[in-house]
DNA sequence: AAGTGTGTAAAGAAAAAACTGTACAAAGAA
DNA sequence: TTCTTTGTACAGTTTTTTCTTTACACACTT
């Protein structure tokens, strides 16, 4: 297939500004994923590229060195949002985009909300039972009884909020989102 | 009610730490929230405060200027995570967590991937309707015309999705989701 | 009206992050 | 084996962000 470098006319131009705004929008929104604007950027561009890319390709077209290159397909790989792919014939590494952004977002929440999830249950479930035992000891002060109920509820109801936090990001790895919210 | 301070024994230390690891906990995976490791802690301290706050008792408590814990609660204001509420009796402003989590979920998608959906799809769709126009220039360049499938495919997937993406909070801000993943 | 207390804008300092160039280890080619 | 090529670790630089200090506008009190 015809690739976009090899057009030099000025239907060229339109189509990669066309797609320029794309890259941007795009690029410019991935800091809700965590990634910088750059690391952005480059997924967008990397989204428009019609076959596997490699470190020194992109390098010359986000005009940024190999090393930033190199970093930023790792994040974009931690993300699942790329994937390194094996190509004959070359020694470089070649990478693509996972062009589906569905996956992308479940993934997110698989790789990202539920590490940050699981941690705050753990803290939460320790803080918990040190409370309890402090209302062993607390039988006869009544106001620091009354201290250790509130905290008590407040983290009870954070954990509610986290097991249903989780549920939702199980809907969202096995499908089963799509059920109530359909794809189309 | 007491309050924390007031108590200086063993117990209260042995509190003051189960709080703390919640707090630290909570403060360090706000960045999911996009929102820095000390706004985040600034939060996590709000949570166990049982009154209305003022800035310069979270200056003191936190050990932080006076303009951080103003930036802060903006930050968090802006989140929907506080709220600044009236007190009588003082001129200061007071603020306090606004404890609902399902909410605070919920809006941090209405406020921000919202308009990043948004934002996102107004780009895909000018960039869209530009590639028709070029299709219908592209008649006679059958190598053109494929390239410009081949994008076009890309973007209308891309908006297939964001419109899910934007049924998905919807659903989060109606409080549907509920409905299919129930509190408890 | 003047006086006082409060939040925040602005500017500067400190800290953190992003980015680059160099150097090198690993792996293929000769 | 030796010679290349390629990705990345590391150190250093630049840029960005965070935080503080100072200054001041606004509002409430007297």
């Amino acid at each position: 297939m015809k690739d976009l470098q090899d057009l030099t006319s000025d239907q060229q131009r339109k189509l990669d500004r066309a797609r320029q705004r794309v890259i941007e929008s795009i690029g410019k929104n991935m800091d809700l994923y965590g990634i910088t604007l750059s690391i952005g950027h480059l997924y967008g561009h990397m989204y428009f590229q019609n076959k596997p890319i490699t470190l020194d390709d992109m390098s010359e077209t986000m005009g940024m060195s190999k090393t930033s290159m190199s970093t930023g397909m790792r994040t974009l790989m931690d993300l699942k949002m790329i994937n390194k792919v094996w190509g004959k014939g070359t020694r470089k590494d070649l990478y693509e985009v996972v062009p589906d952004w569905y996956q992308n977002f479940s993934d997110y929440f698989s790789i990202k909300w539920r590490k940050a999830v699981e941690g705050n249950m753990q803290a939460l479930a320790k803080s918990l039972e040190e409370i309890h035992s402090l209302k062993g000891e607390a039988e006869g002060d009544p106001d620091f009884l009354q201290l250790l109920d509130v905290d008590e509820a407040k983290i009870t109801e954070a954990l509610h909020y986290y097991k249903w936090l989780l549920r939702l990001i199980e809907t969202l790895e096995t499908g089963k989102i799509f059920e109530f919210i359909p794809k189309e």
